[in-house]
DNA sequence: CATTTAAGTGCTCAATTGTTCACTACAAAT
DNA sequence: ATTTGTAGTGAACAATTGAGCACTTAAATG
């Protein structure tokens, strides 16, 4: 037996591959039959065993929908993007942004976000935030948009930055002056936030793009 | 009842995302209560219910493992079951937008951004624009920002819409009387653009995102 | 204190779904 | 001529799975 696909087979990977992509999960044996017109389970399941055995599919034994594993007849897809292209950066969202917990923690990382790195300056670590409350509207930066952050621990003034100021998180625009640090938001509804010594406070990077998602 | 998770409901949510990734399909009922020893199925399926309530997850009435549409706490679409292959879509630029005054029509599409497809619904044509002028800066699109726009030839009451009149681009909110449409700009010192029967005029699509870079 | 909401048990039932068997048919290779 | 691989039907069966009900517990709400 050649590892290569039969016409039949190859239409049938197709369909399983762009079920999986429309539904969230890949199809039954009956529901494959129904598209191919084929009756009986069996002849579905026949071909499904030709694709294991060909190595293009893993089935798993009496789950429903139990297929897994895709590959298409040039190789595994996963690895394909990876080896072709390398311009994009995979930036970590850090965790949810509620007062007083812990945000920065690395383990908190659930969700990552990749961005054609042409959106990046050079190469640095930068993560992403997702925004709560409306201090920056005026900058453009709206409840809910992502913040593209580069990681750095010194600002200029002017500069729209993410620090730490005792154990939260806060997005706004830095000013220093001979003797204070301004963390000033970007609407007339607020006031600065003034750093004096007792304060925690630390810059975590400056903000260098911005993400929304609409309906 | 608020559209915020309760952890019980964030943790199950969480194990289906991690589920399906590791497993190319959703978790079954029980396969949900043998992680969290819930010991019936009816437990568990009111906490999907939740989720679905809430706006997570869809439900596949009477489908084995028929979950889908899973975002996560950020409102991303979880796409990692896809990466094998679509992880990334290519969209096209195409020429620039006037938001102020109607400057420029359709050049020629330069270049082409690639972004994370949990950024974009599954199906759909997009491209992306750059946005010139500040008559929607309320709305909080900037001169110089990308607008990524899905496709479509309607659009709803309120919706920022891409429009085409006479050989101009623009964006604007787009609002429909009764034989009225007005092109809205969401920036005071502007005046709504009105569409009477005369004007060559088009929708291109809707904006579903708009991302901006800064220095 | 009554009510609501979240979370769960134990159970039954019906629908969906995977597994398996016997049999047919055809083309290509040994 | 016989085997092998592909492609299919039809039916029966068992396991998996989703749906639903009555009832319980606990915490929060008002």
């Amino acid at each position: 037996m050649k590892n290569e696909l039969t016409d039949r087979q190859r239409e049938i990977l197709t369909f399983i591959e762009q079920f999986r992509n429309e539904n969230g999960y890949p199809p039954t044996l009956r529901e494959i039959g129904r598209k191919f017109e084929i009756a009986s389970t069996f002849g579905v399941k026949r071909h499904l065993e030709a694709l294991v055995k060909k190595g293009f599919i893993n089935i798993e034994s009496n789950a429903s929908r139990g297929i897994t594993s895709l590959k298409n007849e040039f190789g595994l897809i996963s690895d394909k993007l990876f080896q072709t292209e390398s311009n994009f950066t995979k930036i970590p969202i850090i965790g949810r942004v509620a007062a007083g917990t812990p945000i920065l923690a690395i383990e908190n990382i659930e969700v990552s976000l990749v961005i054609d790195s042409s959106f990046l300056k050079k190469t640095g670590d930068y993560f992403a935030l997702k925004v709560r409350g409306d201090s920056m509207i005026e900058a453009g930066i709206f409840d809910g948009d992502f913040v593209i952050v580069s990681s750095r621990k010194e600002a200029l003034n002017g500069e729209v930055i993410v620090a730490m100021v005792g154990d939260e998180v806060t997005v706004k625009t830095y000013e220093r002056s001979a003797n204070q640090i301004s963390l000033v938001p970007q609407n007339k509804n607020y006031s600065p936030i003034l750093i004096d010594g007792k304060s925690e406070f630390s810059i975590l990077g400056k903000v260098t793009g911005v993400i929304r998602l609409l309906n």
